[in-house]
DNA sequence: GTCTTGTGCGGGAACGTTCCCGCACCAATA
DNA sequence: TATTGGTGCGGGAACGTTCCCGCACAAGAC
């Protein structure tokens, strides 16, 4: 008695799949027709559509959709990588932000007929070779991103963010990380916040430089010290501690208004704030960047800038189907605008 | 003026791609030729082989992974889907469970030479027909679920959990969720806690009435009433209120260990506990399943049972490999281990 | 010199679709 | 009756690979 007749075998040889000559022979009818029968097209009588179409559900009959893919030239599949993450490729969707962006793309694309395929961040193109991508899109791009540079090399369309204005085969979307920042800092300022302090990661990924810059100008157009601490890694370990760096001057110098452009858990950053003495938001307001849900559930609950992932996925997918479906190059990107959801934790109480 | 042109037109006549036959034409070879020598197979010399190889490179030759997957008879293509979350079919990646389960099954496959297709939880193939799908994985069915169902009729292979133990055509790999609530119980019993409590959510995921049925039975087995409190929806805001529950009984029935087999942030699950005057660890015992990272970075760190979706990811793939690769039917399943990672608020303070 | 064996390469079919044609048929018109 | 136009369907090429052959030639055995 062999291994496998021993557990059963084969229980079922392979039941080759029905092809689509297989419906036609079995209706009487021509590839051809059946085909045509299947996908709406072509003249046919009323009578011949439905017999072709009753065999075809009869048989089971699923059309192969590699034999399709080939003869329309695409394969209707798009690649999706973050640029950022490179040291660990595939803790990205780890990231609230990352875990949203990915969801919504998926869901947008398969909504318009493309299927989404995840790719380890950073990887470089020769790594998933035999993959018949139509397109890919590349979350946050690093600066120069050698991903970016070796698809458009291999003539495979990218959707990214706004780094690559101006590159051919490039489109973008981004959001509008200067408003958002600015949005950010009046509200802070108007409830009364004197001497905020940013908390930013140390990226070259372009929506991080556009934070510092328009924190920049902000202080400067609002006469106020430039107060920022810059985070090395990401993670709530590193954040947290860059929360804390940000929190330990004291005096005049004493911070009343904590910006954090970083994900961090919400929860860990309010702890955070008052290991260090402070009281959220009577002694510090506290908004952070960030699409973690917890926020919502603390005591505050914290105030969150949304980089809206949804809206960005969405504005990113509608561009790559005009680009691929309608060869349209114009325009080449979408500026999406943030939300700023103000909660408890950056209302100054009336005394 | 078109349209067209007014925007520019077509900027670049898109370079139709550079095929085998062009690769044979350039070289003064056949293709069957080419294809040899690029694929490093039949009888070739080296002379030619390397002319081959050269005039592919200088064209920069990329092969039509289409064609080849139609040859080939496969697209080395894997769907994922989930099978809860079907009200919120994108939400899961949300969950740091299912984003760490996704990211490795992910890059487990694509080592493998398979990509993963993101597909919505608790979707019907007949959403994404067109998609050449070598075979599907369902994280986490519901009972009896309509995906896993939907794809064994039409013959696609499904890898997921035990529930389909003894299905032809489908293959599991699960997680010992009896061995992991024996486990922390064991754990928190030692630690002294006479008066556990199990949060669980209210689902008919195998694991969950695996846990339940274990919970029920250690209970039995330590002569200790069961209390369990069940949570009807996911997310922290029902969690943390079913934690709430759990622990507003008083007097003699103030517990004193928490279990909670659902994803909730530790954070939260924390504060909840002190909310209601609870000292962790010195009052109340806390395990959290949950792989949430935050888990270490509260004070105390909290205490988890990791279902290693890393190990889970990996044993899937490697046996979705050898059926579809080797054919391989048997075993039909694996089983992995749990983690308890023993932190600070499971371990009770000598006095 | 003939026969065998082995080597190096190419021809052509096949994978399963879609789609451009062309052909047969029928009705209406001249 | 011949011509036109339209309708209903089928033949066959094409998409770009891989792989099974077969053929030509060279070298060795007798």
């Amino acid at each position: 008695m062999t291994e496998a007749s021993r557990h059963g075998g084969q229980p079922s040889p392979p039941t080759p799949r029905v092809r689509l000559v297989d419906v036609a022979r079995e209706a009487g009818l021509s590839k051809t027709t059946v085909s045509a029968a299947l996908n709406g097209t072509g003249r046919l009588s009323p009578e011949v559509r439905e017999r072709a179409r009753e065999t075809a559900r009869r048989m089971g009959y699923r059309p192969n959709a590699t034999a399709r893919h080939l003869r329309a030239g695409r394969a209707r599949l798009i690649g999706y990588v973050v640029g950022e993450f490179a040291a660990t490729p595939w803790t990205f969707l780890e990231s609230p932000y990352f875990a949203r962006l990915t969801g919504a793309t998926a869901a947008t694309a398969l909504r318009r007929g493309y299927a989404v395929v995840l790719l380890p961040a950073g990887s470089l193109q020769s790594e998933w070779a035999d993959l018949s991508l139509d397109a890919v899109v590349v979350a946050d791009p690093v600066a120069d991103d050698p991903v970016v540079e070796g698809l458009l090399a291999a003539g495979v369309p990218v959707f990214t963010d706004r780094s690559v204005e101006g590159t051919p085969g490039a489109y973008w979307v981004d959001v509008d990380a200067g408003g958002a920042v600015r949005e950010a800092l009046d509200h802070l300022r108007e409830q009364g916040a004197r001497r905020p302090v940013l908390v930013v990661p140390d990226s070259t990924t372009r929506f991080h430089t556009e934070v510092s810059a328009a924190h920049r100008e902000w202080c400067a157009a609002h006469g106020l010290p430039e107060r920022t601490v810059r985070v090395g890694e990401a993670g709530n370990g590193p954040v947290v501690r860059g929360v804390e760096t940000a929190l330990t001057a004291d005096g005049p110098e004493r911070p009343d208004a904590l910006l954090v452009v970083a994900e961090a858990s919400p929860p860990l950053v309010l702890e955070a704030a008052r290991r260090h003495g402070y009281g959220v938001p009577d002694d510090l307001l506290v908004v952070l960047v960030s699409e973690d849900a917890t926020a919502l559930h603390t005591d505050p609950p914290v105030s969150t800038l949304s980089l809206r992932p949804e809206a960005v996925a969405e504005a990113g997918v509608e561009h790559l189907v005009a680009v691929l479906e309608h060869g349209r190059r114009e325009p080449a990107g979408t500026l999406v605008p943030t939300r700023l959801d103000v909660r408890a934790s950056s209302v100054r109480p009336r005394r």
